[in-house]
DNA sequence: CATAATCATAAACCATAACTTATGATAAAC
DNA sequence: GTTTATCATAAGTTATGGTTTATGATTATG
């Protein structure tokens, strides 16, 4: 697995997952999500920018605007990383109990 | 739901994540831990007790020492929660997918 | 009882990152 | 062609968070 966690630091921040979620909602322009959240356009840009680096949004150019769309390949990667890791904990968990009630016998 | 993302920013940083996987791959005490990472007991402490508060992990006392093992309940609470966050982003994007079938008719 | 080991917390430090304002570039509208 | 709207980037400031050293509390060890 050669994911790099980008996912995870892009969806740690509040107003980041909120701009993802707005985007994910419906697709939206950088005009539209500023005007939505009380914070400026720059803001909007740079989380933006950090999302779509963590491939979970895309941008497409409409006119003077840009749109911006969940990115469902990227998605698919951070969520494929995620099933692996926790399976493994889940896995060494078990193993665990098992192992305990062996002692306990 | 009521999840609160304190997961996301627990395995936000390199380091926690690191000591997330050394505790899931087996119950670890914080010496082990300080003494298999490059950082201070004090630091190891520190990102424990974020992810104890992520509900990832868990202590348990034994002597002078605690030992962590993986909480499975708290991860399966921030596994349901992500499977519900792109759940939705995937069916808004097949949303968007069969309107623009439908205009292009 | 004294010493050593384990761990959590507090204080201080520093790097990073999240914001703002300012600016320039591109595209639509008039 | 001028103006207006949209967006990205740069520069600078503030806030946050990860780290270390210092310290005290608890538990085992001799």
């Amino acid at each position: 697995m050669v994911y790099d966690y980008a996912g995870m630091v892009a969806l740690a921040d509040p107003t980041r997952r909120k701009v993802f979620e707005l985007v994910a909602e419906e697709p939206r322009s950088v005009a539209n999500l500023a005007r939505t959240l009380p914070v400026s356009q720059p803001a909007i840009s740079h989380h933006l920018k950090v999302l779509r680096e963590a491939r979970l949004v895309r941008a497409e150019p409409r006119g003077a605007s840009n749109i911006y769309h969940v990115d469902p390949h990227g998605l698919g990667e951070m969520r494929a990383w995620l099933d692996q890791m926790w399976g493994n904990a889940l896995d060494a968990f078990r193993n665990e109990i098992n192992k305990a009630k062996e002692r306990d016998q």
